[in-house]
DNA sequence: CCTGACTGTGAACGTCGTTCAAAATAATTC
DNA sequence: GAATTATTTTGAACGACGTTCACAGTCAGG
């Protein structure tokens, strides 16, 4: 016996797994609420009832895309001990990094295009989970530069992570002239690489 | 007398003042055919005798845009002839941009948000006006590594420019929380001195 | 089996960019 | 200057969109 309330959550699942296909698809124009329906056999009004608006189901295929980018980085980022292995994991989290908007660019993308409607503002929970992705710097940033303030830290970690995210994003953008894969991730390397060996070195 | 195709140029240009208007003050999405009709006096249909689309209306507003961001780029960075000259160009440069980014905040974010309808490809002059901006980098970067290969230094400018892009993009995103503006100075200052020292000693 | 509270339905609404037949205007010709 | 032809302007109409809502259907509890 299967409550309502158990069907509903199934049937939402369903919804936004329909929804992250089509934006991995068609990019985020390409989410239509007709077509959702159409695909997951419910009709147009019923989507209300899983989800409050589009905003939201956008929100929640993006904390799924989130949540597959911090596996993904915590896949390339073994922990670290020594200054020499810092400098490793952080070229190894950038380059994961580079990997994974390029084998999901359409999702990616959705990440940081997306503006929400007029005046609604971003819920807590989406906000709190772009911090969890800081976390795979921080950890070898901790280790690269020990000695510096934890705010200070921060906000060095976010500024890295702001510098390889800008390699990237204009990397894939086909509006520019495309950047060859390798020659991206050598980019990267070198700029991480760069950035490592200037802090290292206590100025 | 006025031929009727200098009057449609001046109409058309009126078109770009209102659309230009619009966007900077209710971003992308608040650009619409009927207000910029009804602010420009005419019909909505007359619309597309000035412009094809409103594709072709946001390249202009953007290409208008690009120009007065090379003229910001152009008045902060003196012509330069030592490796530090080239230092404090490529930082102020940098500080340029952010401030640009930050006087302009819609306008600039259409330059790299905005994407063609599907399947429309972007025109050539639309390209070819990106690469303008590089010019400002590659000048300083030129005396800063004059060692380096034509191809390099392209490359090398390319990733500083999408370094410090990203961090004022990231920045300046109230999706997350905002930075005030000297501590985001602070950060791409201490990246472009950061990635300045890392390439004047030969590496 | 009845009743009251949910849930699904799809037509309808308002808004958007875009089109197009018709009306108005300009240009050309005699 | 009148007549004719070409061009431009017009705004209603079209199709697609997200969202809403009166209605119909469904299901739990008595």
């Amino acid at each position: 016996m299967t409550t309502t309330a158990a069907r509903r959550d199934r049937q939402r699942d369903l919804l936004i797994d329909a929804a992250e296909r089509a934006i991995a698809g068609k990019g985020l124009a390409g989410l239509k609420a007709r077509e959702l329906a159409q695909e997951i056999g419910c009709s147009l009004g019923a989507i209300y009832n899983l989800v409050a608006d589009m905003d939201e189901l956008v929100l929640r295929v993006g904390s799924r895309t989130l949540a597959r980018l911090d596996a993904a980085l915590n896949a390339a980022s073994p922990p670290v001990s020594s200054q020499e292995q810092a400098t490793e994991a952080l070229v190894a989290v950038a380059l994961a990094y580079s990997a994974f908007a390029r084998d999901n660019l359409q999702l990616w993308r959705v990440l940081f295009e997306h503006r929400m409607a007029e005046g609604a503002v971003v819920p807590d929970w989406a906000v709190s989970e772009q911090m969890t992705m800081f976390r795979h710097i921080l950890q070898p940033l901790g280790t690269l530069v020990p000695d510096r303030s934890a705010e200070d830290r921060n906000l060095l970690g976010r500024t890295l992570f702001s510098a390889v995210h800008g390699v990237v994003a204009i990397g894939l953008e086909e509006k520019l002239i495309a950047v060859p894969r390798p020659e991206l991730d050598r980019q990267i390397e070198g700029l991480v690489r760069l950035a490592c060996r200037g802090l290292s070195a206590a100025n």
